[in-house]
RNA sequence: GGAGAGAUGGCAGAGCUGGUUUAAUGCACUGGUCUUGAAAACCAGCGUACGUUAACGCGUACCGGGGGUUCGAAUCCCUCUCUCUCCGCCA
């Protein structure tokens, strides 16, 4: 959420931003000012209100101490005269609050300078393309879960028996394989710094509505209506929350946390085309790491995050591009965000394992999430990306490795497997 | 699941027979005096949000959340949430 202080004070930045998005219509931010500035004047007003009363409040107090109850009646009367007029007030703030938030939840973020326009994804800027050829596979090459049958590694047909469509379960070496990538990941994050973290994958209504998933993304994630809780759809929402309503010294900063944990997603609406196998999936394992810097810090951060997911890849030996999203394809909380694709020779496609983002304060505004400096509290910069989503990445090392005798383990994987190749 | 106790500023902990409490006190923290330096001692400062102001300040709200009684609520009432203790069940 952007704060209206920051609307109202950079308001042509804010327009020239959005409309890299492909907004058009900025009433809203009028109306949000306005209201504003209705919600001072109101404050303004009731609080002199209330100044008077607690005046005479005090005044009463001393008065009955001193016996002199006549004295205090005619004050009391004097004080219940302005009591409506109180009432009304306070209502009409906590009104205008709302009003002003819920303007302000439909405004995205604003995109960092560097974020190309455009609509879709296709129009994604590379970022950094693949230097070296694209592997070729031969024509009988098989998609990933071909090669699971083969090979007995994922049932999608046992995950729709047991829960539904789009949980799959790993078996065998295919089981073993998500637990050593996981292993894997975790290992080369907490080796650059980031704390483990293993936090709840259940998470409540505040805990959601502080990174962003509630109000507006409700209908993406399950949830247990006997308990009130949402089943989490990324790392990022626990692991962010561990700093709601925080104020660090800046020496804090930065905080740096890696977390392992299934994501479940109910991908409503998002069928046909392309979601075979582990391409789209209900319950995915995914590594996330999650940053909070110093303002001043954050993108170098960012590249800092760019670079240490690019150095995974290259360690699992996968052909990969990096994207810098579009204004239309950026998220609703990001500044900049980067995409990284793997690519599959056997499907002959791109496919997306991880997004790196830097919100700015946009989403510790709605945290909470501050830092003292100078005497002054200011909002710090949150940043988190995939490291990395394993379905995808599963896919893909299937598929690329795939030999005559079995499919290859990178070489960095197999002190975490027990073994190199799968046959 | 049952019974009881509790929730106060970074922490500990008073206040809880409603009215100079502007939330005491201690610890921690920050600055200063002293010291070659440090410790100790002493002095001062030390919450958040919003409004207002050129600024110093001033005002308002906040004692788990929400609501109520009252001229006035940390204090009384209602309600929700959470924590602790005991019992039950249990990986």
């Amino acid at each position: 959420m952007l704060q209206i202080g920051f609307i109202k004070a950079n308001k042509e930045k804010v327009i020239e931003g959005l409309k890299k998005r492909n907004i058009n219509d900025f009433a809203i931010l009028d109306e949000a000012i306005q209201l504003d500035e209705e919600r001072k004047a109101t404050q303004t007003e009731l609080n002199t209100l209330q100044a008077e009363s607690n005046q005479i409040s005090k005044e009463i107090g001393m008065l009955f101490k001193q016996g002199k109850r006549d004295e205090a009646d005619v004050l009391k009367a004097k004080v219940g005269a302005g009591k409506e007029r109180t009432k009304a007030l306070e209502h009409k703030m906590s009104e205008l609050e709302e009003k002003i938030e819920n303007l302000l939840l439909q405004v995205p973020n604003v995109p960092h300078p560097s974020v190309p326009s455009g609509t879709t994804e296709e129009d994604n800027e590379v970022h950094r393309a693949w230097p070296g050829a694209l592997p070729v596979l031969p024509d009988d090459a098989l998609p990933h879960w071909e090669l699971a049958s083969k090979y007995n590694l994922f049932s999608l047909e046992l995950g729709t028996k047991i829960a539904g469509a789009g949980f799959p379960l790993y078996r065998g070496k295919g089981a073993k394989l998500q637990r050593a990538l996981i292993s894997f990941f975790l290992d080369e994050n907490t080796a650059v710094g980031y704390e483990e973290i293993q936090p709840p994958h259940l998470v409540n209504e505040a805990t959601a509505r502080a990174t962003g998933q509630l109000p507006d993304k409700e209908g993406q994630m399950y949830y247990v209506t006997k308990d009130d809780l949402y089943l989490l759809p990324t790392a990022e929402v626990p692991v962010t929350n561990i700093y709601r309503d925080e104020i660090l010294k800046p020496e804090d900063l930065p905080i740096k946390m890696t977390a392992y944990t299934p994501c479940f997603r109910r991908e409503a609406g998002s069928y046909g085309a392309h979601v075979r196998g582990l391409n789209r999936v209900h319950q995915f394992d995914k590594v996330e790491i999650v940053r909070m810097e110093h303002p001043d810090n954050s993108y170098a951060a960012l590249d800092e995050m760019v670079e240490h997911v690019a150095g995974i890849l290259d360690k699992l030996e996968l052909p990969y591009r990096i994207l810098r999203l579009c204004g239309g394809d950026i998220g609703f909380t990001s500044a900049l965000t980067f995409d990284f694709e793997i690519y599959s020779a056997a499907q002959k496609r791109w496919l997306e394992v991880s997004s790196v983002s830097n919100f700015e304060n946009f989403q510790s505004n709605r945290l909470k999430l501050r830092f003292k400096e100078d005497k002054k509290t200011k909002l710090a910069h949150t940043l988190n990306g995939s490291a990395l989503a394993l379905a995808r990445i599963v896919a893909g090392l299937l598929e690329n490795n795939q030999t005559a005798e079995g499919i290859k383990i990178p070489k960095a994987l197999q002190p975490y497997t027990g073994f190199a190749v799968i046959d």
